[in-house]
This record gives C-alpha cells, structure tokens and sequence, in this order.
DNA sequence: AACGCTCTTGCAAACGTTTGCACCCCAAAA
DNA sequence: TTTTGGGGTGCAAACGTTTGCAAGAGCGTT
C-alpha cells in the first residue's frame, strides 16, 4: 500500500521517539525500557517494517551477499554445485549472486567488476575454458573480498581451493575396466590445457601402468561432446587394432559412445565396455545404463561455501586450505561384472 | 593492497578537489572542464577506482538486482529458465539473485522477506508445490517491488505472468500418438491441483475427444517419478485391457515407462509408443531416443526477465500481460511414424 | 566603476542505518 | 540540601554517493 517501503524513521515519527531508540528498540537493547521496546516492536510489526539492507550493509561495511561465477548453468554438475552453495549460504544468512561466464574470458572481466561494484562480502568461482590471465581475480583480492576456487580452480592465485578428486576417480574407474578384462582401453578427454583433462589422464595412465598394460597415445582422443563422440567412435571401431573398452571425460560423451557402438554392431558391455564421469540423470536412461564416476557436485558447493563463509567470519585464520571432495565410482550395466 | 576500496573522497582529497567535482567528472558532466575531467578519470584508473553500488541504490532509491525464486535449481527445465534469466540480466545491467524454495511453502516465506530486505528491483517467481496462500507476494508487490510469475503462476495476484504453452504440448503429443495408430494412451501426470497438470491434461482429453476415442478414466495415473514409473508401468501392462501407447508429464517418468516396457518383453515402438515432455538431454541419451514436447525453458526465462525489466524500466504502462510460450513436439524414436 | 554573463567548482543535504557520547530525570546516598 | 549514579533517551556523525544551489573567477558590456 505504502508508496515508498517503511522506514526506523517512519516509526520513530508514528510513535514520537528518535530513530536511534527505535534502532536500539528493535534489537532488544537492554538500554531501552520494556514499554518502548514493545511499543516499538508492536508498530514495526504494524507498519510491516522490514530493514534496509542496503543503508545497513553500507553503514556497517560488511554484506551478506556472495557472488558465485559459474561457467554454465545448465549443466548437472554446476547446477548441482550451486545449489550446495544457495543452501550453505541462505542457512548462514547470506544471498547468492549468480553469474555466467560462459566458458568467456571477457564475461569473466566483466563479472569480477560488477561483483567488486556489489562490494560482496565473498566470491565462489571456477574458471572458464577460456580463461589464462588472473588479474582480475587478484584485483577481487585486492579489494579485501574473499575468494575461494571450485572445481577449475587457478593455480596462479593464492586462495582457497575445492575440488573434485579426478586422478583418483579417473584412475579407479579405469582400473575397473582392467579388472573386468579390458585391455585396450580408450580415453575421450577435453582440451588438454585444462586441469580435469590433466589429473583424470594421469588417473588414466597410472591405471594402465599399475597392471603393466601398454600405454597407446593412438588410444588418446580430444572428445568431449555426444555429437563429438557419435562421429569419432565408428571410426575408432574401425582401427586395425580397435579398444575393448571406452573412458570418457563425462556422461554426455559415453553416451555418444554408447550409441555409436550399438550402431556398428557391437554389444555392450560384452564387446565394448564403457565408463563416464558423471552428469546426472543421464547415466539411468542409458541402455543399458551407464558405470561411471560420481563426483558430488553437491558437496563440492556446500564445502567450498562453507569454507567461504568461514573466512567472511574470520574463523579460519592464517593458511590457505585445498579441499579435495572424494568421487565414487558407480558400477552399472556398461561395464561387466568379474 | 588496499586495505578499503577506494572511494570518491580518496580521488578527492589525492587531487585536492571536492568529491562532488569528482562524481561529475567521472560521469563526464558538461559543467567540468576537460581538464579535470581527464585528471580524475586518470586518477581513478589508477587507484581502480569501483564505484559502491550499496552507496549508489541508497542514494537513487533504486536498486540493479533482481530477485528470482526457483523451486529447484538441479533440473533442466528450471535451470534453462535461470540461464535465459541471467543472459538477459546481465545483458540489462542487472544482478541476479538466486534463491531456491525447495519446493517448501516456508522456505518461500523467508525467500521474500530476504527479497524485501535487499531492496530487489524486481521479482522472478514460481510457485512451491506447497504453496496455496499468496500474501508474500501480496507484500512484495506492496513494498512496490515489481513481480513476475513463470511457469507456476499464481492466479490469486494481479500480476505478469509468463507460461509453456502445456495445453497445446499436450493436445500435439496426443493428436501424434492416436494419428500413428495408438488407441488406448495411458496419461502418467503430477498431482491433479497443479496448473500444469490440469492443462496437460486438458490437452490430453481434448485430443481424444477430437478424434472420437473413448476417455478412460482406468488410463490416468498420478505418477511423475522414474522410480514411481517403473513400479506402476509392470501392473499397467498386465491389466486385462492395457494400453498402447503412454503419455508422460515429464521424461524422467517417461524413461521409467520405458524401461518396464522393455523389460516386460514388449518393443518400442512397435508394441507401446511413448511420449514424454521436455526434461533435456535424458530424451537423446534413451534407446530408442525419446518423442518428447521441448518446453523452451530458456525463452520462458528470457521472456519473463525482459517483462520483468521492462516494468522496473517503467516501460510498460498499465495493463498486466499473460505471455505463453509455444511448445514443440520432438518426435523421434519412442513413437512410430505414419 | 558597476553590472551581468559564462564557466567551473564546492557546500550541504539526502538515502536508512548504527553507535559513541551527552543529556535529563529521578532516586538514593551523603 | 547537595552529590552520585544509573536508567532511559536523543544528537550527530558516519558509510559513499548524487545533485540543487550558491558562489567565485574571469571577462566583456554599459
């Protein structure tokens, strides 16, 4: 109804008191007696009285709003990543900001200015495909905002770091596939720049070491989409000496697989085996249904919001902290049982 | 380094001039001379000067971020709702704030007083599966914060409103089932008080009735899981008259129907047709890939955002407007073809 | 010499809070 | 009666901006 929202000055006026007795009042203030602090608790509540975050964040200095960067948004493992982050946060009482940057690095310059215009009290962020200078996140440090990596993290830069444990992950799934029999076994990856690219193929490689299989760089693809995936893999069953066995860099790339062997001919998992990395439901819809690696996306946001907001609260003091999430390799119907 | 942001007053007293000559200068008023002109914008480079939009929205009364309430963040279709949101936003010079109600009518409460307490501009909402009372939306658009409804609207308020087109999805889905022989189609749908349920299921019966088929209240389920689907979908095909075709509120349910189909021995397409309506990928990761309504959840979110900032803008003037977002029938492997 | 004009700059208030300090009043102690 | 003291309240400054208004400088016109 009212034109403009109510105000401590509102109220001061309704009841003939100042603002600093209705500030005082409205938070208990053992200052204030008990009639004014019902009286003035009984017109707020009347008047529908709501703070000012705005002039309260700017008075204090602090703000209870993080900006998350997040490469993409439709994706299952950020999309999950974000929600672990909203939860921790709306329990600790601070607001997310959400940006995309899409895997740009000119987005990602961008949005580290409107997060430092915000003046947010703390950053979440994982790098773009993009991305090799840091600048603009020392400039985040710089103006005494928190800053705390996830999943891409940078190396470059001295902050907190949370990430998905890849080399473990890639090397247990990789080592399934040995155990149940595969013995020429392909690995589909992202670009190689990239830090999951490097740990899940040095996961991969010490697989192949560990149980003294040959390692075969003709085996070794740059794949990581299903459209991708559907075009290379006739032409790999091809080869002289074809795989028995697929590991892809996630789910979206072993289902492409998973097709396109089915189309040529072969059966899974009792010609070809194949392994993803996980993005979700996908994995179910497959027929059969796909073994890959869990990564928790979840769990990475909740502990790298935690270890945020730990530090806004100065909790933590002193070092900066590397939280490795664990993965799990969930064994399904495209890998065969011992 | 700094150990505070740096502020009008710091480029200020560094210059010897009043802050008042510097917020002009960096806005490049026509009543500062060149010279100072170039003489702050060179400082505040320097000092990488960010102007504190806390500050600013309190001065101006106004505010950049807008507020958006999702029901839940890991799922395709909201997620690409909150993809067409933030492109748009951003694009707009506006923030995105991201709350999730976890589908909880009391979650939702907090969600909008936290949204009052900002100061949001503008509010993107869609209701909790709980929710049947409307007076914290009342109370946003009272705190004269602009408010519009996506997907789940709310009839109960005067406001904008934008929605898929799920009659219209429903009655195509159903027209393509029975126009490729399908006489008995089974209709798996969310509770019957959601709006979206309704109208689906409107479409549902009025395809039937266009083309003379019999309504068989023996074929409607409510079902709307994967889990629940794979349950039902056994007991469904062994009644004494079973369906020939299935007709699902989303794909994840329309997956589980067609594995218990195949399961149960039968062929798809062949013996059962199915059809789904839009989840994402799930439908091109399924064997046969799935017939399923693509809803366009990033135009929902590019188009309640656009109307959203138009009214913020005050580009709109008066009447509220009720934007419907067409569908589109996907066909492909789960349903024959004529 | 007085006036009026333009060009440039600064003062001060305002946005809605919080908070250190001062103040008033009344009762109890001296 | 005068001090002391404490409970209750208000003043004013501060957070970082913007902006209406005033004012000074410089210069040409009467």
């Amino acid at each position: 109804m009212a034109k403009t929202q109510t105000t401590i000055v509102d109220i001061a006026k309704e009841l003939n008191i100042s603002p600093s007795t209705v500030s005082r009042a409205l938070k208990n203030h053992p200052d204030i007696s008990k009639k004014t602090i019902e009286l003035v608790q009984a017109c707020a509540k009347r008047l529908n009285y709501q703070p000012n975050a705005l002039a309260l964040n700017l008075r204090l200095g602090r703000n209870n709003t993080i900006g998350v960067i997040v490469p993409e948004i439709v994706h299952y493992f950020f999309s999950s990543i974000v929600q672990g982050i909203e939860e921790v946060a709306s329990n600790e009482g601070f607001n997310v900001m959400l940006f995309r940057s899409e895997e740009s690095y000119e987005k990602e310059l961008k949005i580290t200015n409107s997060l430092i215009n915000a003046r947010v009290a703390g950053v979440l962020a994982s790098l773009s495909k993009e991305t090799d200078r840091y600048e603009h996140y020392q400039q985040i440090i710089d103006n005494n905002i928190q800053l705390v990596f996830y999943d891409r993290i940078c190396i470059g830069i001295n902050t907190d770091r949370v990430v998905v444990d890849d080399y473990a992950g890639a090397l247990k799934a990789v080592e399934h596939l040995i155990e149940t029999g595969c013995k020429r076994i392909a690995f589909y990856s992202s670009p190689t720049h990239l830090e999951i690219s490097k740990n899940r193929k040095n996961g991969y490689l010490d697989a192949l070491r560990k149980h003294k299989l040959p390692v075969n760089e003709s085996l070794m693809f740059v794949c990581d989409t299903r459209d991708a995936a559907m075009e290379l893999t006739p032409k790999v069953l091809a080869m002289d000496n074809p795989p028995d066995a697929f590991f892809a860099i996630n789910d979206h790339t072993a289902t492409g697989i998973l097709r396109a062997v089915k189309q040529f001919g072969l059966k899974v998992p009792d010609d070809i085996s194949i392994c993803g990395f996980s993005d979700g439901d996908l994995a179910l819809a497959c027929d059969p249904m796909l073994t890959t690696v869990e990564q928790h996306g979840y769990e990475v946001g909740k502990t790298a919001a935690k270890l945020l907001i730990d530090k806004i609260n100065g909790v933590t003091l002193g070092q900066f902290t590397n939280r490795i999430i664990k993965t799990k390799l969930m064994v399904r119907g495209t890998t065969r049982v011992i």
